[in-house]
DNA sequence: GGTCGTCAAGAACACTGTTCTCGTCGAGTT
DNA sequence: AACTCGACGAGAACAGTGTTCTTGACGACC
């Protein structure tokens, strides 16, 4: 029988044996996260195991298999950094918009800064046999989610003058809006867009050291760059 | 004594030998380069060893070991980018100054779409206990000169509207001015730098497959947005 | 109390990077 | 022409990896 499934009775008993069973999964994945952000990203099972004690066989007991931890260390991830953006973005007053625009750019930065080897996992090389499972795809849309958010409460469709949006790429634009139930105008959401890739090309050139020799007033470059962004999208 | 010291009397001789050897470079590398783009960044030199029909110690006859290998990948990749970029933008005349800035972004994405791993390596993750060499900052910073020497080339200080460069900012910025010899106002080499970061953003978005499923018109998109970053940095 | 599922251990397999030794063969020197 | 020395490739070996299978043991349920 399945254990979830047994009523109330044995309860306890069994949720405890959920419980312990979701702490090493947990402690895995804690030790897992500490082995990327000393090794980089070939993490070791084996040295996992070592680590907590326990044979490398045991580990396929949680994780059917190195991938499903790297996963499992993937969805954490995206989640961590959209639950960052999130709660930055919360925390300030919805007519601020540039305040939230903001919120949502310095907290994926520092996310990152703070969690390099996650990031690197995330928004680095896609790891060679590796497919984007479904769950990963709601986290990962969640900082650009935010900013086309901010992007929707901006009065008005003013915007600073720009080539005109062609027309395949309208297209594109119009189902995305018309998917979810936001309706910002395209030229908007096309702006949004290039924020969005712009912000994280700054993020990840930071992260992965591309900005080592040549920047080094890097809180103020990454945020003097968010303001021109904020100013291309129509931020007051 | 060293082979490469003899005189020219047998230097035919010698240099057949220096030859085949470079060419056993280069195969190897080809190689690898193929076993690359089909596994990913997880390069196995034994397979390379395997396919080359030689045991894998052989191999170390020509590389001391497999992060020299990659060494030498990720330097004939920088190189090839910005091979590419060069003669791509050396191909306009030099006071169309749209379609040279045009030129290389459209070189960038070309190269990187058509040597996909070549480009996750060196614009993805940096490899875990890699310290990239003094012989890949020059290649390295080749797509973002050419940007600059474009930028140049623009006759006034005409700028968009943006906000102010940050003091700390302009000081990097005037350090690297002063190094080259390129005498570019620092606003503008600061609208080269939010090209430079905005270009690789674009192009790691779109090779690393985060474009996916919401942009299918790529190509435009990408035009389009290299067209609202030419007009950001001031191109006519 | 008996039964069954879960857990950890250990051995094993195939694979990896790397090092060492050992013949072989060709070019340079005397 | 004989000798020497270097480079070359093969092969074995070592340590490490992901993964699978089998074997006991222990705790929860009927």
């Amino acid at each position: 029988m399945f254990s979830k499934l047994c009523d109330t009775g044995a309860m306890s008993a069994s949720s405890l044996r959920a419980r312990v069973r979701s702490e090493m999964h947990q402690e895995i994945k804690e030790v897992a996260r500490r082995h990327l952000a000393a090794e980089g990203a070939n993490l070791s099972l084996r040295a996992v195991a070592r680590d907590m004690g326990i044979v490398p066989s045991a580990l396929y007991r949680y994780f059917p298999g190195r991938d499903a931890l790297l996963t499992a260390l993937i969805v954490d991830a995206y989640e961590g950094l959209g639950a960052a953006a999130t709660d930055a973005e919360a925390a300030v007053p919805r007519e601020d918009l540039r305040g939230r625009w903001f919120a949502v750019c310095r907290a994926v930065r520092s996310w990152a800064l703070a969690h390099p080897a996650e990031y690197g996992l995330i928004y680095g090389n896609p790891v060679p046999g590796y497919v984007a499972p479904q769950e990963t795809v709601v986290p990962a849309a969640k900082v650009v989610l935010l900013l086309a958010a901010v992007g929707r409460d901006i009065p008005g469709d003013a915007l600073p003058a720009g080539p005109p949006v062609p027309e395949p790429v309208r297209a594109d634009l119009r189902r995305l809006i018309d998917e979810r139930p936001g309706d910002l105008p395209e030229e908007r959401l096309d702006r949004v867009f290039a924020a969005w890739t712009h912000l994280f090309g700054l993020v990840s050139f930071e992260v992965f050291g591309r900005l080592d020799t040549i920047i080094v007033a890097r809180a103020e470059y990454f945020e003097h760059h968010v303001a021109l962004l904020a100013d291309l999208a129509g931020l007051p």
